[in-house]
DNA sequence: CCGACGTCCTGCTAGC
DNA sequence: TGCTAGCAGGACGTCG
């Protein structure tokens, strides 16, 4: 499930191989991704070069010569990686970009919640994604971070969760910047006291970091451009640890359900407050 | 305007 | 042993 640090390692890998890449031929399956793909993209594409690959959030940017863009997203199970052209074909490759070089950079989506969307403008491209997303965690602020924490009233889950409070946290990192913050999902955000937002953007910043450092959580799907697996599962602290005990107190850790997504806690160290 | 919830999709697995 | 219901969750549309 790729979130923030999985797509920063997979851009940090394939950025090498694609900058000043020029694609020559374009392939995709008949089926459907969450947007479909028009079929007028893949001649758009071909002998353009890619002078840029960029992420904002969990967004992978594609900055296209002559002038257009293309935006993916890698949705739950998507895969992006390199290839030699007489390298098997995996199931549920999606969508094919043969480079200048021969290689092939393909796309793998399982579950297809993955999507491209081609820009004739990259500018067009950039304000669409500005326009979802809130501060990336390096630039989270801890007053601003409050404002839009306290005036919202929500589940501090559901707003860890939401793309426009934050950019590029998803269900794994939420739980473990709650954890390290000792805050219960369900605490509103309207309850929040300035240290504790403070508090919770600090772990925020902690743990994708060191998520990064280590290419991401490998825990089903996940591997990186270079097809590597990532790191950070061995240090999850509370998430997917149900049944197990807490790692500070060696209560039970639980799952609550939160804006439709299980949230793991420890009931005594993460205590819903007033 | 805001928040809650359903929808998409496939593969794995818990439980009968 | 084999079947199936339920779960995994990112973004977005819809509804109250």
């Amino acid at each position: 499930m790729p979130e923030l640090p999985e797509v920063e390692t997979v851009v940090r890998d394939l950025r090498p191989h694609l900058q000043h890449a020029v694609i020559t031929h374009v392939k995709t399956s008949t089926q459907s991704l969450r947007r479909t793909w028009r079929k007028s993209w893949s001649k758009k594409l071909c002998q353009k070069q890619i002078k840029k690959v960029d992420r904002r959030g969990k967004w992978i940017m594609i900055e296209l010569q002559p002038e257009a863009g293309l935006l993916v997203h890698l949705g739950m199970t998507g895969q992006w990686t390199l290839h030699e052209p007489h390298d098997d074909v995996a199931s549920h490759t999606h969508v094919t970009l043969t480079l200048h070089s021969k290689k092939e950079l393909r796309f793998r989506d399982v579950r297809r919640f993955g999507s491209f969307q081609f820009y004739d403008s990259y500018l067009e491209l950039q304000d669409e994604v500005e326009s979802k997303l809130g501060p990336e965690p390096d630039h989270l602020h801890g007053k601003t971070f409050h404002e839009s924490l306290v005036t919202r009233h929500r589940p501090i889950k559901s707003l860890l969760l939401d793309q426009k409070i934050v950019a590029g946290i998803g269900n794994i990192y939420a739980d473990e910047s709650l954890f390290l913050a000792s805050l219960h999902p369900l605490q509103l955000g309207s309850s929040l006291k300035i240290t504790q937002s403070q508090r919770l953007a600090d772990t925020i910043q902690q743990v994708i970091k060191r998520a990064v450092a280590l290419r991401g959580s490998t825990i089903r799907d996940y591997v990186g451009g270079s097809g590597l697996q990532g790191e950070y599962q061995h240090e999850f602290t509370i998430y997917g640890r149900q049944g197990e005990t807490c790692p500070r107190c060696d209560t039970l850790i639980q799952v609550v359900r939160v804006a439709g997504r299980s949230s793991h806690f420890c009931p005594c160290c993460q205590q819903l407050q007033e």
